[in-house]
RNA sequence: GCUCCCUUCGUCUAGAGGCCUAGGACAUGGCCCUCUCAAGGCCGUAACACGGGUUCGAAUCCCGUAGGGAGCGCCA
């Protein structure tokens, strides 16, 4: 009964980031390490910035990092709707008592009023706090209000005075608020929509939400929902406020520092075990060494691990995530993550025996792709080691090297056969030996076994670049 | 401006008064292994923001300072 429900509720205004992606993995390994219920929620309540598009987006990179949820707007559940523009219903219900209690009343105050008055409190040195032109209006003075106003009012909160809201953070501990430090503030928009104060607090309480996990920038705004849900007679979930993800130059994650959204990294070809593993441990710390399996981080997931400091995403650290899941793929699994980055124009038996060949030095697709290319089209250009290195080895090397390509047909396929021959003619071994056949080959010092790739240059290139070696330029 | 949160190697972090000569991981440098690179193994460089207290003893507690972040919206 006292089962753990943790939820991610995002709006849908824009492509998720690994900051939202962090505290919704982090709800849900709670949830899964506890054999509790995770909730998906969509925050639709802003119609011009919520969009259709992004609802679905949204879903589909959940689903590729292996969130999964037991209860959201595509599948149901005992305390739908999951979408908060079809919640209205209760928001209105909560409103009415609201307001008929007078804990909450109507503000005619426009906007263009309201932002004089904040910079004005602004400039005087003071917070910008609702000044409570609407508060105590009587029935006249409201009546006058609404005669003159040119659009329906707003309802606000009445913020109780002189009070102090405490509640125990799961990261950060035992918080204190003063109500005088809080203005009155908008519960319901002049269109009748609820606002995110208002229908977040309601929908948790009213799905049964045990522990929320968010972003520290809802600390201090959480007592104002301690008071609502207060107000309203309803059961609070203990909050979490996880520090904010920064970006690797320590500013907030921003568009313009290069922060990539989840559907970037996937579209880039990282995998999800990958950034799971790596947002595990930004700003969470664990014993646990190495590359693991969601289930096997969910158990290894405490609360008490959270970090109370912001972290800086790291490329570094993702990219060595990245290379410890690409080496841990299946051969299957391997096929089908690189099929999409080889070059047109093979057979399937060729492709799989390429990416075979060369997943090894590979950590993203788009590496591949560069090493299909070189074997299928042409070397890479050659710099100025390369090219000493060719010329140091010579040309009776490259002479000899090319026969006995050419011992083997337009197609050699056998490598040892191939070194042999080399060694046996000009006396050459060791990276002597190597070293220039796989620059005249690829054009670079190091890559995959050479052996395996062989067979998979096009007919006659072989001994073509072994011939060209002899002239580099 | 006011309120709140934060500050250990380049980065992610361990550390809850003596176990700290501050540990691990990534990055980085070197060596070994090796037909290249990678992988693997070994070794190294590198941090308690600053200043005051409290204490026999402080990375750990308290107070200031500096720096960073957030909130104070008819955005979520």
């Amino acid at each position: 009964m006292s089962a753990v429900v943790t939820r991610f509720a995002p709006s849908p205004s824009g492509a998720l980031h690994l900051g939202n992606a962090r505290t919704a993995l982090f709800s849900w390994l709670l949830a899964r390490r506890d054999g509790g219920r995770f909730v998906l929620r969509i925050e639709d309540t802003d119609a011009e910035r919520s969009q259709a598009e992004h609802i679905v987006a949204l879903q589909d990179d959940l689903r590729w990092l292996g969130l999964h949820w037991n209860e959201g707007p595509d599948i149901g559940g005992p305390n739908g709707p999951y979408l908060q523009s079809q919640r209205s219903a209760s928001y209105d219900a909560a409103f009415a008592d609201l307001e008929q209690r007078g804990l909450a009343y109507p503000c005619w105050c426009t906007p263009l009023e309201l932002d004089v008055a904040r910079r004005s409190q602004l400039a005087a040195g003071r917070p910008p706090r609702y000044a409570g032109t609407c508060r105590d209006l009587d029935a006249a003075q409201r009546a006058a209000r609404a005669a003159r106003a040119s659009a329906p009012p707003t309802l606000r909160f009445r913020v109780p005075a002189g009070r102090s809201i405490g509640f125990d953070d799961l990261v950060h501990g035992p918080q204190q608020f003063a109500t005088d430090d809080i203005g009155d503030f908008v519960i319901r928009r002049g269109d009748g929509t609820a606002a995110f104060f208002f229908c977040n607090a309601l929908d948790d309480a009213a799905m049964g939400i045990t522990h929320v996990l968010r972003g520290e920038d809802h600390l201090t705004n959480t007592p104002r929902q301690l008071l609502l849900l207060e107000a309203l007679g309803q059961p609070a979930p203990r909050y979490g406020h996880v520090a904010l993800l920064m970006g690797s130059d320590g500013a907030p994650l921003s568009k313009r520092a290069g922060a990539r959204s989840l559907g970037d990294l996937r579209r880039a070809g990282y995998l999800p075990e990958a950034v799971v593993n790596h947002l595990f441990r930004l700003g969470h710390s664990s014993p646990l060494q190495g590359l693991q399996l969601p289930d096997a981080l969910a158990r290894g997931f405490t609360l008490e691990h959270l970090g109370c400091a912001p972290a800086r995403f790291d490329d570094a650290q993702l990219a060595s995530w990245q290379k410890d899941a690409a080496h841990a793929l299946s051969e299957e699994a391997a096929l089908v993550w690189l099929l999409p980055a080889m070059p047109p124009g093979l057979d399937p038996a060729q492709r799989a025996a390429l990416i075979t060949a060369v997943r090894a030095n590979v950590v993203l697709p788009e590496d591949a792709t560069r090493w299909a290319r070189i074997v299928r089209e042409q070397p890479a250009p050659l710099d100025a080691a390369g090219r000493a290195l060719l010329e140091a080895a010579g040309d009776a090397f490259f002479d000899a090297a090319a026969a006995a390509a050419a011992s083997q047909g337009a197609q050699p396929a056998d490598w040892p056969a191939l070194t042999a021959a080399v060694r046996a003619a000009t006396g050459a071994k060791g990276p002597a030996l190597f070293k220039p056949l796989r620059i005249a080959l690829t054009g670079l010092d190091h890559g995959p076994e050479l052996a395996p790739l062989l067979p998979l240059f096009p007919p006659g290139a072989v001994q073509q670049r072994l011939l060209n070696a002899r002239h580099p330029d």
